[in-house]
RNA sequence: GGUGGGUUGGCCGAGAGGCGAGGCAACGGACUGCAAAUCCGUUUACACGGGUUCAAAUCCCGUACCCACCUCCA
């Protein structure tokens, strides 16, 4: 079987079918970065490279391109607000988001293209565009060029509206525009902004709209013609619409699948910094392993709401620490067995249009058989559970084992010496409970988990662990 | 006003006409010096009202509530 992804143009689950065969080229909306990501935007991330994990598995070679809106509205004003230069805000921003990917375990994607560093591809777009009649420079002479959404009979066709039906903008002044939903390809320089904010164009100075960027660096990166666009649900309409407009409308068949993952709720409504109910992904790190949070996040269905709740997030983390349980016990008896294979129940669900919830029921079903193996003591039986339970992890990017979760503030030095004092408790333990004086093997126990660390009697002796949780 | 999605057991969360996904929690049992971990077993479902069908959580009609988009948004 291959692939099958849900086309949100054509609502239905749809085969992947590569422009070229082999490989698999993606775009995803990133950021605009006008703050620190949230949780909600790291899910678009973890979903996005769940994907890519899965596609690489398959044997393609997987070209994403996530892009960074460094310029917009919001950068500017928050520039002005704060006195920082719009790009200091911008880039700050945009760092904070590469920590989130990194402390998720999300890959880079292979390029992220900047907005400010694609101006000639968008002015050369603006002019295709209006070669072609459907973009024009704004009637009122303030530099800004519009789309022309008359123009283009398809406009509506990803999100299934007409536009005579669409509700029209609450205060809008027509500007420019001929109709109220042409949208700005560009935007003319306004007095009072930076003039390190604008760029010559032979329609004046300005800077870039914001959709016309997606369109450029697509078509720059992946081709007029690719296979997978993608973003939050927000993005549909009008920033997806909008690009495949004007892409269409410049003569590029552009995306053939449009994935759309659902929202992340916070108080019954989506978290966003305009309703100010956001968890920033640095805040919520420091209640749960980062490793759990990802689990939390992969655990739904991409195209099901996550309600956030504290109380699921700990259900998650639970959960999730039975699983790593398992390959943590199982990999000190058999070794890493890092080259298993996937159950096809496992890959059959994963081809349904990312259904990892399916997926999960048969890595959970493994990680029991597994467990019932560690208790039996048949080594080849264990291998092949815990090679195939890592392999799954794996494509979910949840394998406890993987050096990406190692904590960067680790220090060996000090790692070394916290296991040779453990070790000299744990052996006065096991004197003390080999004289059947547990008054004394408890005390230690009792003292080693007052420090964090825990203890577990295995047939094979005991086993300490770093408490998990508060840090 | 327009376009979509949703409402499943104490909780999370799949499924989409027949056969009770899976997990968390709870309870009972096994193992253990006691624990922990693990295993075995048990319990509670498909918003409401109609309809179609031999059979509906699943299809149809209606009602209620929730979410998203049509304005910046992952």
């Amino acid at each position: 079987m291959t692939l099958h992804l849900f086309d949100s143009a054509t609502r239905r689950i749809t085969p992947l079918d590569p422009v070229v065969p082999g490989r698999v080229g993606i775009y995803h909306c990133g950021l605009t970065v006008q703050g620190p990501p949230h949780i909600g935007h790291i899910r678009k991330e973890v979903v996005f490279d769940v994907l890519r994990r899965w596609l690489e598995r398959a044997g393609y070679e997987v070209r994403i391109i996530a892009n960074v809106t460094d310029i917009d509205d919001k950068i500017l004003a928050k520039g002005a607000e704060t006195g920082e230069p719009w790009f200091a805000v911008a880039y700050r921003n945009e760092r904070a988001l590469h920590a989130a990917y990194e402390v998720l375990g999300c890959q880079p994607p292979t390029y992220e293209p900047r907005a400010t560093g694609h101006v000639p591809e968008m002015i050369g777009m603006i002019a295709a565009l209006i070669e072609r009649g459907h973009a024009y420079p704004a009637e009122d002479g303030s530099g800004d060029v519009y789309f022309d959404v008359r123009s283009w009979p398809a406009y509506g066709e990803l999100s299934n509206q007409s536009v005579n039906d669409m509700q029209a903008a609450p205060d809008a002044p027509l500007e420019g525009k001929r109709d109220p939903r042409d949208f700005a390809l560009w935007k003319g320089h306004k007095e009072g902004e930076p003039e390190s904010a604008s760029w010559p164009t032979p329609w004046g100075r300005g800077r870039p709209g914001w959709h016309l960027e997606c369109s450029a660096m697509a078509a720059k990166y992946l081709g007029p013609e690719f296979d997978i666009h993608g973003g939050g649900l927000d993005l549909r309409f009008p920033h997806h619409e909008n690009e495949l407009a004007q892409s269409r409308a410049a003569g590029q068949p552009f995306a053939r699948i449009w994935m759309h993952n659902a929202m992340l709720n916070l108080g019954n409504a989506k978290m966003s910094k305009s309703v100010g109910n956001t968890l920033m992904v640095s805040e919520v790190v420091k209640r749960v392993p980062p490793i759990a949070l990802r689990y939390y996040l992969v655990a739904a269905h991409y195209r099901s709401i996550i309600e956030f709740s504290e109380e699921a997030l700990a259900e998650a983390a639970t959960a999730f620490s039975r699983i790593e349980g398992f390959v943590r016990r199982a990999a000190e008896l058999v070794g890493p067995c890092d080259d298993g294979k996937i159950p096809d129940a496992f890959a059959a669900a994963m081809d349904d249009d990312l259904s990892v919830p399916a997926a999960l029921a048969v890595l959970q079903e493994t990680v029991a058989e597994g467990n019932k193996l560690l208790g039996g003591g048949e080594p080849s039986g264990l291998a092949t559970a815990l090679g195939a339970v890592r392999a799954m992890l794996d494509v979910l990017g949840l394998d406890p084992l993987d050096p990406m979760w190692a904590s960067s503030s680790t220090d060996t030095a000090v790692e070394d010496a916290l296991a040779v004092l453990v070790q000299r408790l744990i052996d006065q333990r096991a004197e003390a409970r080999g004289a059947r004086d547990f008054a004394t093997a408890d005390r230690i126990r009792d003292q080693l988990a007052a420090a964090g660390v825990e203890v577990e009697d295995t047939p094979q002796g005991a086993r300490w662990s770093l408490k998990e949780g508060e840090r």
